[in-house]
DNA sequence: CCAATTGTTCAATAACTTTTGAACTAAGGA
DNA sequence: TCCTTAGTTCAAAAGTTATTGAACAATTGG
């Protein structure tokens, strides 16, 4: 948790809702959400957009209060805030993930290579 | 329903998303919401946004499959196309509207005037 | 017919957001 | 120590969205 998160009564529904409304976080929500437990590092979103524009949207889904970074070595572990966005906007993050993991025109994480089932 | 607005199976969740991360869109869906049935003329929005611009976002909100608009003589009667999203975003709304109820940062429609309870 | 009401369109501008590459920091391993 | 890996920062460019005013169209009432 080194890096800058707002705290959830700061969470706010319009920013939220912008910051889903971009297919590229909207495929990284929907990646986290389906591997939920499983801290993500920066690199598992390559095949979404460049390193950098990762970093920038990556960055974004933080502000907004959707994700937590934690900082370890080198790395970042990147988890959604489940439980601070269902506190303070019951029902929100279920529907957008059900609504997304129906959705055929999301880019997919994962499908370059090896990643068969997982 | 005389202007274009998508079919039910052509709204996108991330344009949705992206027209609903907008406080002036939220108030005007918050506000069809909560006079759900009754169908709202432009005119009602007008203390959050000029002419001019409410047209412009009234559009946005028409052509995501947020709301329906009917032209009846001289006015657009403006609805909330629940059954359509419900159906394709099982939830999402319902879950929005409950939020943005919560959220005393958006701006109020009617709150300039006489309109006390109604 | 004339005027008022209701809303749209257009072009301009202002304000943001996204994307990029190059340069950078910080940790770990050889 | 030197190199690699993981990610950030910065400034520029590109693209998009929001806001404005002036001009327009269509309906309705007098």
């Amino acid at each position: 948790m080194t890096l800058p998160h707002p705290t959830a009564d700061q969470i706010s529904l319009p920013i939220v809702l912008a910051v889903l409304g971009d297919p590229t976080r909207l495929s990284i929500v929907r990646y986290l959400a389906r591997k939920e437990g499983v801290p993500m590092n920066c690199s598992k979103f390559l095949d979404l957009a460049s390193k950098t524009n990762l970093s920038y949207h990556l960055a974004k889904l933080r502000e907004a209060g959707v994700t937590r970074s934690e900082a370890v070595g080198t790395s970042r572990l990147i988890t959604l805030r489940r439980d601070d966005l269902d506190r303070r906007f019951p029902g929100l993050l279920d529907s957008v993930i059900a609504a997304a993991d129906g959705d055929k025109d999301l880019p997919a994480v994962g499908v370059s290579a090896i990643e068969v089932s997982a």
